[in-house]
DNA sequence: ATGGCTCGTTCAACGAGA
């Protein structure tokens, strides 16, 4: 089974791509951020005439999530517990036809979407830029990622053995090899600051990177401008963040380079795990020493 | 010091991205 994420930057402006990529990589499940449209603005004929079921969360222009997968997908959600909300403060409206709101009434975006495939719990999350250290969304960026770390905490404890993946635009560049781009400065620059990497880390423990073991090296976005990609001057900030027991299925992982060469590619490439779902538990020493193997 | 690209909105610049 393969599954990857994708900040395709305008699902409209990218739709031939990314399907043709889909069904040329054999891609099972695709997380996709940034697709910049409602759900009633999103070419779902093209991604269905592929062979996709799809799930989309898209408020307007700007942020947006989705999944396209050829298996079913079910226990759609669009929100985790104490998400925050961003913008200018509006009063939710009781029908439910106004924009849904946090505890302090600022608008929810559309940056997270959990669908569950095959007993696999899947996550697209695109989460906030931050813009600059001294910016609301700043603090709103690392509120953010505190409510998903409690929230996943919840889940793993809730079930130990939970097939979780957390994919998507993370908008952090988590060590100093992750950071290619000249612009981004230590000390001033978003992606690469303390407070962002001391949350990024602060999941460790709950679900780690299934990708960076198969490919350690290698950037996940470059800059449109100033020959960022003739140049390699990228930065990794795509990840696919798992539990161990779906890192215990997964088989191989690669990041898709070649994505971001010739016409109009996303300013992100595609990143990619293979899973055997039917392996087994990870072996646990301990119980191996403990309890025999029975043949039936 | 500034802009550099790209996209959506909508036709002229601007917000947002990273």
């Amino acid at each position: 089974m393969r599954i990857a994420t994708w900040n395709v930057n305008s699902v409209r402006a990218r739709v031939d791509r990314v399907v043709d990529w889909l069904v040329r990589e054999k891609v099972d499940v695709l997380g996709m951020q940034e697709i910049k449209c409602r759900p009633d603005q999103f070419p779902r004929a093209q991604f269905e005439a592929a062979g996709y079921h799809l799930e989309i969360h898209g408020l307007n222009q700007w942020n947006g999530v989705a999944f396209a997968s050829t298996h079913e997908m079910t226990d759609v959600t669009t929100t985790f517990d104490g998400m925050p909300g961003f913008g200018e403060p509006v009063q939710p409206t009781l029908d439910g036809t106004g924009p849904v709101t946090d505890t302090n009434n600022l608008p929810l975006e559309a940056r997270a979407l959990g669908v569950t495939v095959d007993g696999l719990r899947l996550w697209s999350l695109y989460v906030p830029n931050g813009r600059s250290l001294d910016h609301d969304h700043f603090s709103y960026k690392l509120e953010w990622l505190r409510a998903l770390h409690r929230n996943t905490e919840r889940w793993l404890t809730e079930d130990p053995a939970l097939r979780l993946a957390l994919m998507g635009d993370w908008n952090i560049a988590p060590f100093d090899s992750d950071m290619g781009d000249p612009s981004f400065v230590p000390g001033t620059s978003t992606h690469i600051s303390e407070p962002e990497r001391s949350v990024f880390h602060s999941f460790e423990g709950l679900v780690s990177d299934a990708v960076r073991p198969f490919a350690p090296e290698g950037f996940t976005f470059w800059d449109y401008k100033q020959l960022r990609f003739p140049r390699d001057e990228g930065m990794r900030i795509d990840f696919i963040m798992a539990s161990e027991a779906f890192r215990d299925q997964v088989i191989a992982a690669h990041i898709d380079r070649d994505e971001r060469k010739g016409d109009a590619p996303s300013d992100h490439v595609p990143v990619v795990v293979d899973l055997d779902l039917s392996l087994s538990d990870h072996d646990d020493y301990e119980s191996e020493d403990d309890l025999p193997m029975i043949f039936g």
